[in-house]
DNA sequence: TAGATTGTTAATCGATTAACAATC
DNA sequence: TAGATTGTTAATCGATTAACAATC
């Protein structure tokens, strides 16, 4: 029975990532099997976090011997992974929109941004690691035709709402906002904010006292 | 009576700068007071939620006229500001480093990045947007001598955890993790991690669940 | 069998929402 | 005074933790 996406929350899809990509960069291959307390080290959460996690996914380990580590990447790539593979859109190429470009396109092959857009005329038709520049212009176009789902967003915060309307009419469904103004989207639209300045702020404030905040751990992400 | 920073979670901080940060930028100045759901609409959140935090830093308004806005921004800032001002040093200069630098060195006065550390030997001593990079041995050094409390950390995945531990021992007590490893340090020191690729993938994942065949259109303006 | 680990259930905790009373 | 907004209290919801039973 397949796993039903609406079930798994945020915090538990970004973790079972993290387990998959543990599992598969840095668990010694020779093992076939791994116990909740060896990936809860990997990934700096309990124990108790990881087989729950897992068994979100229905995927079930044998006490005193643990999970299968193949069969387990294979269930955690069946729920994660798109069969159609996701395809990516960079709106704004600054230094960060660059960066995260070159970061993705060169680490990880399974996450591509295949096409960037931007206003200046000199960045248009200019290919890097692997991802061609359009004129903004044609946002809603190249979306339709390359059948774009997801969008970073790292354009200047003047602009970040219209343009946040252009990518949600061309049919980007999934928005990853860089930019520092809170967006707003309509609710079949998944927006993730990940402003750097509130980050930023909120670790400055914290590290003056030396103590963590009173609630959970800082969430991954 | 001050604010006990330890009640404030991470989240009503994050918060809590935003507003400022919107009251500041984007409110109009010749209003004199601001309503929870003006701010709240700025904001994205609830106007309940706008409500709740402005009273964790003690700060009350009056029913029917709202909150006086310069006060309301004085006390924002006696809670989330130090008053010796943040140093924050970056810990690795690739692409990201770099453009997170230029990032905040150019738009955010309040909040700068004083030093940056690499192992690269052509990167020693440049300065780029007010910030001079020293070599990754001297870290311990500039962190006592500039008095630097919070640290991002970009560095390559395979000394994420050794720069941190060496960051730790410095004295720093923040650390922003840009880097795609979960970190572990010690319970006084605050950690807030920001990996790019588990955000991407979790962005990926929803916008899967939320594809329908007939992109509906933002049912605003 | 004994010990370790797994999955299950109950308890706890925090954050958000809803309902309401207070007040300008 | 009436209406709108504020602060307070109770209810709800979700996530995590703790205690326990099942099993290899």
């Amino acid at each position: 029975m397949p796993i039903d996406r609406n079930q798994l929350s945020e915090k538990v899809v970004a973790r079972l990532t993290l387990y998959r990509r543990l599992l598969i960069e840095q668990f010694d291959p020779s093992r076939k099997q791994i116990y909740s307390h060896e990936l809860a080290r990997l990934a700096c959460v309990s124990s108790a976090q990881v087989r729950r996690d897992i068994m979100a996914i229905e995927y079930f380990g044998m006490p005193n011997r643990g999970y299968e580590v193949r069969e387990l990447i294979d269930d955690l790539s069946r729920t994660l992974d798109n069969p159609d593979s996701d395809r990516v859109a960079m709106i704004g190429i600054g230094n960060l929109g660059r960066a995260i470009i070159a970061f993705f396109n060169n680490r990880r092959p399974n996450l591509k941004i295949t096409a960037a857009f931007d206003i200046d005329p000199e960045k248009i038709d200019r290919v890097m690691y692997g991802c061609r520049c359009y004129p903004m212009e044609k946002l809603g176009d190249v979306v339709r035709a390359e059948q774009i789902t997801t969008g970073v967003l790292t354009v200047t915060p003047s602009v970040a709402q219209t343009v946040a309307d252009s990518m949600v009419e061309a049919g980007i469904s999934g928005i990853l906002n860089y930019t520092t103004v809170p967006l707003r989207v309509p609710p079949n639209v998944y927006l993730l904010d990940r402003d750097m300045t509130m980050a930023l702020e909120t670790v400055a404030f914290f590290s003056r006292r030396c103590l963590s905040p009173v609630p959970q751990l800082a969430s991954r992400g």
